[in-house]
DNA sequence: CGTACGCTTGACTTGGTTCAATCCTGGTGG
DNA sequence: CCACCAGGATTGAACCAAGTCAAGCGTACG
Protein backbone atom coordinates (compact mmCIF):
# COMPACT_ATOMS: atom_id res chain seq x y z
CA UNK A 1 0.00 0.00 0.00
CA UNK A 2 1.36 3.44 -0.83
CA UNK A 3 -0.10 4.50 2.80
CA UNK A 4 3.32 4.42 4.07
CA UNK A 5 5.52 7.24 3.63
CA UNK A 6 9.43 6.86 4.87
CA UNK A 7 10.06 10.11 6.35
CA UNK A 8 13.17 9.51 8.65
CA UNK A 9 14.63 12.68 9.67
CA UNK A 10 11.87 14.85 9.02
CA UNK A 11 11.14 16.08 12.38
CA UNK A 12 13.30 19.35 12.48
CA UNK A 13 11.26 20.74 9.32
CA UNK A 14 7.79 19.57 10.76
CA UNK A 15 5.86 22.47 12.10
CA UNK A 16 4.51 20.53 14.55
CA UNK A 17 7.28 20.19 16.46
CA UNK A 18 6.80 22.27 18.56
CA UNK A 19 3.82 20.82 20.12
CA UNK A 20 4.33 17.11 19.83
CA UNK A 21 6.44 15.18 22.20
CA UNK A 22 9.80 16.26 20.88
CA UNK A 23 8.78 20.21 21.76
CA UNK A 24 11.97 20.42 24.29
CA UNK A 25 14.58 18.76 22.29
CA UNK A 26 17.03 21.04 20.69
CA UNK A 27 19.74 20.21 17.92
CA UNK A 28 21.09 16.65 18.04
CA UNK A 29 18.73 15.71 20.72
CA UNK A 30 15.94 16.49 17.86
CA UNK A 31 17.68 14.84 15.55
CA UNK A 32 17.53 11.93 17.33
CA UNK A 33 14.36 11.59 17.92
CA UNK A 34 13.40 12.26 14.12
CA UNK A 35 15.37 8.78 13.49
CA UNK A 36 13.41 7.33 16.39
CA UNK A 37 10.16 7.81 14.08
CA UNK A 38 9.68 4.61 12.19
CA UNK A 39 7.74 6.32 9.50
CA UNK A 40 4.47 8.20 8.57
CA UNK A 41 1.12 6.37 8.45
CA UNK A 42 -1.64 7.88 6.08
CA UNK A 43 -4.65 7.03 7.04
CA UNK A 44 -8.64 7.15 5.84
CA UNK A 45 -11.50 7.94 7.40
CA UNK A 46 -12.72 5.27 9.99
CA UNK A 47 -9.31 3.88 9.48
CA UNK A 48 -8.58 2.12 12.55
CA UNK A 49 -5.04 3.09 14.12
CA UNK A 50 -5.51 -0.06 16.47
CA UNK A 51 -8.60 -1.92 18.40
CA UNK A 52 -8.83 -3.00 21.56
CA UNK A 53 -6.73 -6.72 21.97
CA UNK A 54 -4.16 -5.86 19.25
CA UNK A 55 -0.02 -6.43 20.07
CA UNK A 56 1.15 -2.73 21.74
CA UNK A 57 4.47 -2.30 19.57
CA UNK A 58 4.52 1.36 19.07
CA UNK A 59 2.99 4.98 20.41
CA UNK A 60 2.15 7.30 17.90
CA UNK A 61 1.58 10.86 17.40
CA UNK A 62 -1.21 12.55 15.49
CA UNK A 63 0.78 14.39 12.50
CA UNK A 64 -2.33 15.72 11.05
CA UNK A 65 -5.89 14.99 11.11
CA UNK A 66 -8.20 13.82 14.14
CA UNK A 67 -9.08 10.39 15.85
CA UNK A 68 -11.49 9.32 18.61
CA UNK A 69 -10.44 6.41 21.47
CA UNK A 70 -12.93 4.07 22.12
CA UNK A 71 -14.00 1.47 24.30
CA UNK A 72 -17.25 -1.51 23.26
CA UNK A 73 -19.09 -2.50 26.46
CA UNK A 74 -20.00 -5.86 27.32
CA UNK A 75 -23.13 -5.68 25.84
CA UNK A 76 -21.93 -4.27 22.63
CA UNK A 77 -22.70 -0.29 22.17
CA UNK A 78 -19.13 1.84 21.64
CA UNK A 79 -18.25 4.39 24.16
CA UNK A 80 -16.11 7.10 22.77
CA UNK A 81 -13.76 7.91 25.43
CA UNK A 82 -11.55 10.60 23.77
CA UNK A 83 -10.54 12.95 20.66
CA UNK A 84 -7.15 13.49 19.53
CA UNK A 85 -5.71 16.09 18.05
CA UNK A 86 -2.10 17.18 15.93
CA UNK A 87 0.62 16.84 18.31
CA UNK A 88 -1.31 14.70 20.60
CA UNK A 89 -0.06 11.00 21.72
CA UNK A 90 -1.94 8.01 21.41
CA UNK A 91 -1.51 4.58 22.45
CA UNK A 92 -0.12 4.45 25.91
CA UNK A 93 -2.87 2.03 26.98
CA UNK A 94 -0.80 -0.68 25.39
CA UNK A 95 2.40 0.38 27.97
CA UNK A 96 0.35 -1.87 30.95
CA UNK A 97 0.35 -5.59 29.17
CA UNK A 98 1.78 -4.79 25.59
CA UNK A 99 -1.50 -5.43 24.66
CA UNK A 100 -4.10 -2.31 23.53
CA UNK A 101 -7.14 -2.15 26.13
CA UNK A 102 -9.23 0.45 23.50
CA UNK A 103 -9.28 1.26 19.82
CA UNK A 104 -8.54 4.23 18.06
CA UNK A 105 -10.23 4.86 14.73
CA UNK A 106 -9.62 8.71 12.33
CA UNK A 107 -12.40 10.80 12.18
CA UNK A 108 -10.68 12.20 8.88
CA UNK A 109 -7.90 11.66 6.50
CA UNK A 110 -5.11 11.62 8.62
CA UNK A 111 -1.48 10.43 8.99
CA UNK A 112 0.51 9.63 12.03
CA UNK A 113 4.07 9.46 13.19
CA UNK A 114 4.87 6.23 14.45
CA UNK A 115 7.62 5.46 17.34
CA UNK A 116 8.24 2.00 17.87
CA UNK A 117 8.51 1.13 21.68
CA UNK A 118 11.97 -0.64 21.66
CA UNK A 119 13.46 2.44 19.67
CA UNK A 120 11.53 5.15 21.82
CA UNK A 121 12.01 3.63 24.99
CA UNK A 122 16.02 3.49 24.73
CA UNK A 123 15.63 7.52 24.07
CA UNK A 124 13.43 7.94 26.85
CA UNK A 125 16.01 6.65 29.32
CA UNK A 126 18.66 8.83 27.75
CA UNK A 127 16.92 12.29 27.18
CA UNK A 128 16.45 13.61 30.29
CA UNK A 129 14.38 16.64 28.00
CA UNK A 130 12.39 14.16 26.30
CA UNK A 131 11.68 11.68 29.76
CA UNK A 132 10.33 14.55 31.21
CA UNK A 133 7.90 15.52 28.10
CA UNK A 134 6.72 12.20 27.71
CA UNK A 135 5.90 11.79 31.34
CA UNK A 136 4.20 15.38 31.22
CA UNK A 137 1.93 14.32 28.38
CA UNK A 138 0.81 11.26 29.67
CA UNK A 139 0.11 12.62 32.95
CA UNK A 140 -1.77 15.72 30.99
CA UNK A 141 -3.57 12.65 29.37
CA UNK A 142 -4.47 11.25 33.08
CA UNK A 143 -5.95 14.59 34.36
CA UNK A 144 -7.92 15.44 31.13
CA UNK A 145 -9.72 11.77 32.07
CA UNK A 146 -10.30 12.76 35.74
CA UNK A 147 -11.73 16.07 34.03
CA UNK A 148 -13.65 13.94 32.07
CA UNK A 149 -15.31 11.72 35.03
CA UNK A 150 -16.42 15.49 36.99
CA UNK A 151 -17.84 16.01 33.79
CA UNK A 152 -19.76 13.08 33.43
CA UNK A 153 -20.48 13.02 37.29
CA UNK A 154 -21.73 15.87 38.08
CA UNK A 155 -23.06 18.02 35.22
CA UNK A 156 -26.16 17.77 33.44
CA UNK A 157 -26.27 17.69 29.37
CA UNK A 158 -26.29 21.34 28.97
CA UNK A 159 -23.04 21.90 30.86
CA UNK A 160 -21.57 19.21 29.39
CA UNK A 161 -21.84 20.55 25.63
CA UNK A 162 -20.85 23.76 26.88
CA UNK A 163 -17.64 22.27 28.82
CA UNK A 164 -16.94 20.30 25.47
CA UNK A 165 -17.43 23.49 23.01
CA UNK A 166 -15.07 25.50 25.03
CA UNK A 167 -12.53 22.41 25.44
CA UNK A 168 -12.49 22.38 21.31
CA UNK A 169 -12.06 25.99 20.96
CA UNK A 170 -8.97 25.24 23.29
CA UNK A 171 -7.46 22.93 21.76
CA UNK A 172 -7.76 24.26 18.11
CA UNK A 173 -6.47 27.86 19.65
CA UNK A 174 -3.56 25.87 20.61
CA UNK A 175 -3.16 24.53 17.57
CA UNK A 176 -2.62 28.42 16.21
CA UNK A 177 -6.49 28.39 14.62
CA UNK A 178 -9.73 30.61 16.00
CA UNK A 179 -10.49 30.21 19.51
CA UNK A 180 -14.21 30.67 18.46
CA UNK A 181 -14.57 29.23 15.12
CA UNK A 182 -13.61 25.64 14.09
CA UNK A 183 -15.17 22.62 12.22
CA UNK A 184 -15.93 19.64 14.27
CA UNK A 185 -14.39 16.67 12.83
CA UNK A 186 -16.67 14.06 14.91
CA UNK A 187 -20.58 13.43 14.21
CA UNK A 188 -23.32 14.35 17.12
CA UNK A 189 -23.72 10.87 17.53
CA UNK A 190 -19.40 10.67 18.83
CA UNK A 191 -20.68 13.57 20.37
CA UNK A 192 -23.22 12.34 22.29
CA UNK A 193 -21.24 8.76 23.14
CA UNK A 194 -18.37 10.87 24.42
CA UNK A 195 -20.47 13.09 26.71
CA UNK A 196 -22.67 9.94 27.79
CA UNK A 197 -25.67 11.33 25.67
CA UNK A 198 -27.84 10.30 23.30
CA UNK A 199 -27.42 11.97 19.89
CA UNK A 200 -31.69 14.19 20.30
CA UNK A 201 -30.07 15.14 23.50
CA UNK A 202 -27.23 16.77 21.93
CA UNK A 203 -29.33 18.39 19.21
CA UNK A 204 -31.74 20.08 21.25
CA UNK A 205 -28.69 21.31 23.59
CA UNK A 206 -26.78 22.71 20.37
CA UNK A 207 -30.75 24.47 19.31
CA UNK A 208 -30.94 25.86 22.52
CA UNK A 209 -27.54 27.66 22.95
CA UNK A 210 -28.75 28.98 19.24
CA UNK A 211 -31.64 30.22 20.42
CA UNK A 212 -29.83 32.29 22.98
CA UNK A 213 -27.19 33.53 21.02
CA UNK A 214 -24.08 31.67 22.48
CA UNK A 215 -23.21 29.93 19.60
CA UNK A 216 -24.07 29.58 15.92
CA UNK A 217 -24.06 26.06 14.24
CA UNK A 218 -23.89 25.53 10.55
CA UNK A 219 -23.22 21.45 10.26
CA UNK A 220 -20.21 20.62 11.62
CA UNK A 221 -18.81 24.40 11.71
CA UNK A 222 -19.09 26.06 15.15
CA UNK A 223 -19.40 29.55 15.69
CA UNK A 224 -18.82 30.75 19.41
CA UNK A 225 -20.52 34.14 19.53
CA UNK A 226 -20.66 34.49 23.24
CA UNK A 227 -17.95 32.37 25.34
CA UNK A 228 -18.77 33.90 28.84
CA UNK A 229 -22.36 32.32 28.52
CA UNK A 230 -21.30 28.87 27.88
CA UNK A 231 -18.61 28.98 30.90
CA UNK A 232 -20.95 30.70 33.11
CA UNK A 233 -23.95 27.24 32.84
CA UNK A 234 -20.45 25.63 33.98
CA UNK A 235 -20.39 27.79 37.17
CA UNK A 236 -23.96 28.45 38.02
CA UNK A 237 -26.53 26.09 38.49
CA UNK A 238 -29.86 26.29 36.43
CA UNK A 239 -32.35 28.68 37.76
CA UNK A 240 -34.50 26.50 39.26
CA UNK A 241 -32.17 24.27 40.78
CA UNK A 242 -30.42 27.79 42.44
CA UNK A 243 -32.81 28.62 45.86
CA UNK A 244 -32.48 24.75 46.67
CA UNK A 245 -28.55 25.43 47.06
CA UNK A 246 -28.45 28.38 48.63
CA UNK A 247 -29.65 26.39 51.76
CA UNK A 248 -26.68 24.22 51.41
CA UNK A 249 -23.98 27.21 51.33
CA UNK A 250 -25.62 28.46 54.82
CA UNK A 251 -25.09 25.53 56.13
CA UNK A 252 -21.13 25.14 54.96
CA UNK A 253 -20.10 27.46 58.11
CA UNK B 1 4.37 15.45 64.07
CA UNK B 2 5.39 12.35 64.39
CA UNK B 3 3.83 10.98 61.49
CA UNK B 4 6.73 10.56 59.76
CA UNK B 5 9.25 7.34 60.27
CA UNK B 6 12.24 6.94 59.03
CA UNK B 7 12.19 3.69 57.01
CA UNK B 8 15.31 4.09 54.58
CA UNK B 9 16.14 0.51 53.10
CA UNK B 10 13.47 -1.64 54.25
CA UNK B 11 11.56 -2.88 50.64
CA UNK B 12 13.66 -6.01 51.41
CA UNK B 13 11.95 -6.81 54.18
CA UNK B 14 8.60 -5.18 52.68
CA UNK B 15 5.58 -7.57 52.38
CA UNK B 16 3.93 -5.45 49.73
CA UNK B 17 6.97 -4.88 47.24
CA UNK B 18 6.18 -7.55 45.08
CA UNK B 19 2.96 -6.04 44.39
CA UNK B 20 4.20 -1.58 44.07
CA UNK B 21 6.75 -0.06 41.84
CA UNK B 22 9.87 -2.30 43.36
CA UNK B 23 7.95 -5.51 41.94
CA UNK B 24 9.90 -6.62 39.11
CA UNK B 25 13.33 -5.32 41.07
CA UNK B 26 15.93 -7.55 41.79
CA UNK B 27 18.91 -7.92 44.48
CA UNK B 28 20.88 -4.87 43.76
CA UNK B 29 18.37 -2.68 42.16
CA UNK B 30 15.42 -3.35 44.75
CA UNK B 31 17.96 -2.19 47.66
CA UNK B 32 18.71 0.86 45.29
CA UNK B 33 15.10 1.61 45.26
CA UNK B 34 14.93 1.41 49.05
CA UNK B 35 17.44 4.45 48.75
CA UNK B 36 15.29 5.92 46.87
CA UNK B 37 11.95 5.66 49.41
CA UNK B 38 12.97 8.89 51.08
CA UNK B 39 10.08 8.10 54.61
CA UNK B 40 6.80 6.92 55.23
CA UNK B 41 4.64 9.13 55.85
CA UNK B 42 1.61 7.76 58.54
CA UNK B 43 -1.75 9.67 58.03
CA UNK B 44 -5.12 9.48 59.72
CA UNK B 45 -8.33 8.92 58.13
CA UNK B 46 -9.42 12.49 56.55
CA UNK B 47 -5.86 13.59 56.15
CA UNK B 48 -5.18 14.79 52.98
CA UNK B 49 -1.53 13.58 51.02
CA UNK B 50 -1.91 16.68 48.71
CA UNK B 51 -4.84 18.80 47.58
CA UNK B 52 -5.42 20.03 44.03
CA UNK B 53 -2.77 23.11 42.93
CA UNK B 54 -0.28 21.28 45.92
CA UNK B 55 3.30 21.85 44.38
CA UNK B 56 4.53 17.95 43.20
CA UNK B 57 7.59 17.04 44.24
CA UNK B 58 7.42 13.41 44.78
CA UNK B 59 5.11 10.40 44.03
CA UNK B 60 3.81 7.62 46.41
CA UNK B 61 3.26 4.24 47.07
CA UNK B 62 0.07 3.64 49.33
CA UNK B 63 1.06 1.00 51.97
CA UNK B 64 -1.31 0.36 54.01
CA UNK B 65 -4.86 1.97 54.32
CA UNK B 66 -6.85 3.21 51.87
CA UNK B 67 -7.63 6.69 49.85
CA UNK B 68 -9.59 8.48 47.20
CA UNK B 69 -8.67 10.96 44.78
CA UNK B 70 -11.25 13.69 43.97
CA UNK B 71 -11.68 17.16 42.02
CA UNK B 72 -13.60 19.69 43.13
CA UNK B 73 -15.97 21.15 40.62
CA UNK B 74 -16.62 25.04 39.46
CA UNK B 75 -19.34 24.76 41.74
CA UNK B 76 -17.73 23.52 44.83
CA UNK B 77 -19.18 19.95 44.58
CA UNK B 78 -16.36 17.17 45.16
CA UNK B 79 -16.47 14.50 42.78
CA UNK B 80 -14.55 11.31 43.80
CA UNK B 81 -12.50 9.88 40.68
CA UNK B 82 -11.11 7.07 41.96
CA UNK B 83 -9.69 4.70 45.21
CA UNK B 84 -6.15 3.49 46.21
CA UNK B 85 -5.39 0.42 47.69
CA UNK B 86 -2.06 -1.00 48.92
CA UNK B 87 0.95 -0.87 46.25
CA UNK B 88 -0.71 1.59 43.94
CA UNK B 89 0.86 4.65 42.62
CA UNK B 90 -0.22 8.00 43.99
CA UNK B 91 0.30 11.14 42.40
CA UNK B 92 1.05 11.10 38.39
CA UNK B 93 -1.68 14.00 38.18
CA UNK B 94 1.57 16.19 38.74
CA UNK B 95 3.97 15.32 36.44
CA UNK B 96 2.14 17.48 33.62
CA UNK B 97 2.68 20.94 35.47
CA UNK B 98 4.65 20.36 38.65
CA UNK B 99 1.39 21.31 40.21
CA UNK B 100 -1.43 18.59 41.71
CA UNK B 101 -4.65 18.87 39.83
CA UNK B 102 -6.83 16.62 42.45
CA UNK B 103 -6.45 16.01 45.92
CA UNK B 104 -6.05 12.72 47.80
CA UNK B 105 -7.66 12.04 51.34
CA UNK B 106 -7.11 8.96 53.18
CA UNK B 107 -10.15 6.91 53.78
CA UNK B 108 -8.53 5.60 56.92
CA UNK B 109 -5.46 5.04 59.04
CA UNK B 110 -2.86 4.88 56.31
CA UNK B 111 0.95 4.94 55.85
CA UNK B 112 2.77 5.82 52.28
CA UNK B 113 6.12 5.23 50.91
CA UNK B 114 7.47 8.80 49.68
CA UNK B 115 9.28 8.74 46.55
CA UNK B 116 10.77 12.25 45.56
CA UNK B 117 10.68 12.72 41.88
CA UNK B 118 14.52 13.74 40.84
CA UNK B 119 15.93 10.50 42.83
CA UNK B 120 12.86 8.35 41.07
CA UNK B 121 13.70 10.19 37.50
CA UNK B 122 17.40 9.28 38.23
CA UNK B 123 16.80 5.50 38.84
CA UNK B 124 13.82 5.41 36.35
CA UNK B 125 16.64 6.79 33.76
CA UNK B 126 18.91 3.55 34.45
CA UNK B 127 17.03 0.93 35.65
CA UNK B 128 14.89 -1.01 32.39
CA UNK B 129 13.08 -2.78 35.36
CA UNK B 130 11.64 0.38 37.26
CA UNK B 131 10.94 2.13 34.06
CA UNK B 132 8.82 -0.93 32.04
CA UNK B 133 6.78 -1.39 35.74
CA UNK B 134 6.03 2.47 36.31
CA UNK B 135 5.10 2.94 32.75
CA UNK B 136 3.05 -0.11 32.94
CA UNK B 137 1.16 1.18 36.49
CA UNK B 138 0.54 4.87 34.75
CA UNK B 139 -1.00 2.81 31.62
CA UNK B 140 -3.04 0.74 34.11
CA UNK B 141 -4.26 4.08 35.80
CA UNK B 142 -5.16 5.28 32.13
CA UNK B 143 -7.15 2.22 31.28
CA UNK B 144 -8.99 1.87 34.80
CA UNK B 145 -10.33 5.58 34.27
CA UNK B 146 -11.25 5.07 30.42
CA UNK B 147 -13.40 1.79 31.80
CA UNK B 148 -14.91 4.35 34.48
CA UNK B 149 -15.88 6.46 31.70
CA UNK B 150 -17.77 3.91 30.30
CA UNK B 151 -19.22 3.22 33.15
CA UNK B 152 -20.55 6.92 34.04
CA UNK B 153 -21.21 6.85 29.97
CA UNK B 154 -23.16 3.73 29.31
CA UNK B 155 -24.24 2.05 32.61
CA UNK B 156 -27.51 2.40 34.63
CA UNK B 157 -27.24 2.58 38.36
CA UNK B 158 -27.50 -0.85 39.04
CA UNK B 159 -25.11 -1.98 36.59
CA UNK B 160 -22.33 0.61 38.08
CA UNK B 161 -22.69 -0.34 41.84
CA UNK B 162 -22.60 -4.35 40.62
CA UNK B 163 -19.20 -3.04 38.37
CA UNK B 164 -17.86 -1.09 41.55
CA UNK B 165 -18.70 -4.15 43.92
CA UNK B 166 -17.08 -6.92 41.21
CA UNK B 167 -13.84 -4.42 40.90
CA UNK B 168 -13.45 -3.83 44.77
CA UNK B 169 -13.60 -7.83 45.21
CA UNK B 170 -10.89 -7.89 42.77
CA UNK B 171 -9.08 -5.68 44.20
CA UNK B 172 -9.05 -7.10 47.42
CA UNK B 173 -8.20 -10.66 46.13
CA UNK B 174 -5.32 -10.01 44.16
CA UNK B 175 -3.93 -8.71 47.54
CA UNK B 176 -4.72 -11.57 49.16
CA UNK B 177 -7.84 -11.26 50.86
CA UNK B 178 -11.22 -13.25 50.22
CA UNK B 179 -12.51 -12.37 46.66
CA UNK B 180 -16.23 -12.80 48.28
CA UNK B 181 -16.14 -10.98 51.67
CA UNK B 182 -14.65 -8.02 52.38
CA UNK B 183 -15.14 -4.11 54.18
CA UNK B 184 -15.38 -1.16 52.53
CA UNK B 185 -13.40 1.43 53.54
CA UNK B 186 -15.21 4.15 52.11
CA UNK B 187 -18.56 5.70 52.90
CA UNK B 188 -21.77 5.67 50.46
CA UNK B 189 -21.05 9.78 49.65
CA UNK B 190 -18.01 8.35 48.57
CA UNK B 191 -19.75 5.43 46.26
CA UNK B 192 -21.91 7.88 45.07
CA UNK B 193 -19.88 10.04 43.76
CA UNK B 194 -17.47 8.25 42.53
CA UNK B 195 -19.97 6.03 40.40
CA UNK B 196 -22.22 9.33 39.61
CA UNK B 197 -25.42 9.32 41.47
CA UNK B 198 -26.79 10.09 44.46
CA UNK B 199 -26.41 8.49 48.15
CA UNK B 200 -29.94 7.19 48.24
CA UNK B 201 -29.88 5.72 45.09
CA UNK B 202 -26.85 3.71 45.76
CA UNK B 203 -29.04 2.74 49.06
CA UNK B 204 -31.72 1.13 47.22
CA UNK B 205 -29.47 -0.43 44.70
CA UNK B 206 -27.84 -2.09 47.69
CA UNK B 207 -31.14 -3.47 48.79
CA UNK B 208 -32.04 -4.51 45.41
CA UNK B 209 -28.85 -6.80 45.30
CA UNK B 210 -29.81 -8.08 48.63
CA UNK B 211 -33.39 -8.74 48.16
CA UNK B 212 -32.37 -10.88 45.33
CA UNK B 213 -29.93 -12.74 47.32
CA UNK B 214 -26.90 -11.43 45.38
CA UNK B 215 -25.28 -10.23 48.25
CA UNK B 216 -25.11 -9.65 52.32
CA UNK B 217 -24.47 -6.54 53.60
CA UNK B 218 -24.00 -5.16 57.09
CA UNK B 219 -22.58 -1.44 57.11
CA UNK B 220 -19.41 -1.39 55.33
CA UNK B 221 -19.04 -5.40 55.58
CA UNK B 222 -20.00 -6.94 51.99
CA UNK B 223 -20.46 -10.45 51.20
CA UNK B 224 -20.64 -11.32 47.46
CA UNK B 225 -23.16 -14.59 47.57
CA UNK B 226 -23.58 -15.10 43.70
CA UNK B 227 -21.12 -12.92 41.63
CA UNK B 228 -22.98 -14.35 38.48
CA UNK B 229 -25.83 -12.66 39.17
CA UNK B 230 -23.71 -9.41 39.41
CA UNK B 231 -21.53 -10.05 36.85
CA UNK B 232 -24.76 -10.69 34.28
CA UNK B 233 -26.62 -7.54 35.23
CA UNK B 234 -23.51 -5.84 33.29
CA UNK B 235 -24.18 -7.94 29.98
CA UNK B 236 -27.65 -8.02 30.03
CA UNK B 237 -30.36 -5.58 30.23
CA UNK B 238 -32.36 -5.23 33.77
CA UNK B 239 -35.20 -7.42 33.93
CA UNK B 240 -37.54 -5.00 34.72
CA UNK B 241 -36.46 -3.20 31.55
CA UNK B 242 -37.28 -6.29 29.67
CA UNK B 243 -40.79 -6.87 30.12
CA UNK B 244 -42.04 -3.25 29.86
CA UNK B 245 -39.88 -3.36 26.58
CA UNK B 246 -41.93 -6.59 25.75
CA UNK B 247 -45.42 -4.86 26.95
CA UNK B 248 -44.62 -1.75 24.40
CA UNK B 249 -44.14 -4.23 21.78
CA UNK B 250 -47.61 -5.70 22.19
CA UNK B 251 -48.95 -2.66 22.80
CA UNK B 252 -47.67 -1.01 18.96
CA UNK B 253 -50.21 -3.41 17.50
C1' DC C 1 -26.82 10.59 77.68
C1' DG C 2 -27.57 13.05 73.73
C1' DT C 3 -26.46 14.55 69.47
C1' DA C 4 -24.46 14.48 65.11
C1' DC C 5 -23.73 11.97 61.21
C1' DG C 6 -24.03 8.09 58.12
C1' DC C 7 -27.46 5.57 56.15
C1' DT C 8 -32.11 4.07 54.84
C1' DT C 9 -36.75 4.56 53.21
C1' DG C 10 -40.87 6.53 50.96
C1' DA C 11 -43.34 9.97 48.03
C1' DC C 12 -42.90 12.93 44.42
C1' DT C 13 -40.68 15.37 40.43
C1' DT C 14 -38.03 15.86 36.38
C1' DG C 15 -34.15 15.82 32.97
C1' DG C 16 -32.96 13.01 29.63
C1' DT C 17 -34.13 8.90 27.02
C1' DT C 18 -37.04 6.50 23.88
C1' DC C 19 -39.85 6.18 20.03
C1' DA C 20 -41.33 7.92 15.77
C1' DA C 21 -41.49 10.98 12.11
C1' DT C 22 -39.25 14.24 9.13
C1' DC C 23 -35.68 16.95 7.14
C1' DC C 24 -31.30 17.59 5.07
C1' DT C 25 -27.27 16.69 2.15
C1' DG C 26 -23.88 14.36 -0.34
C1' DG C 27 -23.09 10.55 -3.25
C1' DT C 28 -24.54 7.32 -7.00
C1' DG C 29 -26.27 5.69 -11.03
C1' DG C 30 -29.42 6.01 -14.89
C1' DC D 1 -28.58 16.45 -15.39
C1' DC D 2 -31.92 14.92 -12.12
C1' DA D 3 -33.94 11.12 -9.27
C1' DC D 4 -33.10 8.46 -5.71
C1' DC D 5 -31.26 6.78 -1.59
C1' DA D 6 -28.73 6.25 2.85
C1' DG D 7 -27.15 8.08 6.83
C1' DG D 8 -26.67 12.11 9.72
C1' DA D 9 -29.29 15.46 12.05
C1' DT D 10 -33.45 17.59 13.88
C1' DT D 11 -37.87 17.81 16.13
C1' DG D 12 -41.99 16.45 18.90
C1' DA D 13 -44.52 13.53 22.30
C1' DA D 14 -44.57 10.22 25.93
C1' DC D 15 -42.25 7.83 29.44
C1' DC D 16 -39.19 6.38 33.17
C1' DA D 17 -34.80 5.98 35.90
C1' DA D 18 -32.74 8.54 38.95
C1' DG D 19 -32.80 12.79 41.48
C1' DT D 20 -34.98 15.63 45.11
C1' DC D 21 -37.23 16.32 49.34
C1' DA D 22 -38.50 14.92 53.81
C1' DA D 23 -38.57 11.96 57.56
C1' DG D 24 -36.75 8.48 60.48
C1' DC D 25 -33.36 5.01 62.10
C1' DG D 26 -29.08 3.40 64.32
C1' DT D 27 -24.60 3.79 66.15
C1' DA D 28 -20.30 5.94 67.23
C1' DC D 29 -18.40 9.18 70.11
C1' DG D 30 -17.71 13.15 73.02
Amino acid sequence: MSSITQLKGSCEQCALSCFCLARDLLGSERTRFASVVKRRRLLEPQDKLFIAGDRFYALYILHSGSAKSYLISENGEQQVTGFYMPGELIGIDGLSDHTHAYGVEMLETSSVCELPMPELDRMIATSWALRQRFLSLISHAVIEEQQMLLTLGKLNAEQRLAQFLLNMAKRHAHLGGSAVEFNLSMSRYDIASYLGLVVETVSRMIRRFQEEGSIEVNRRWIHLINKNMLQHRLIHVSERKKHTQKKQAISTD
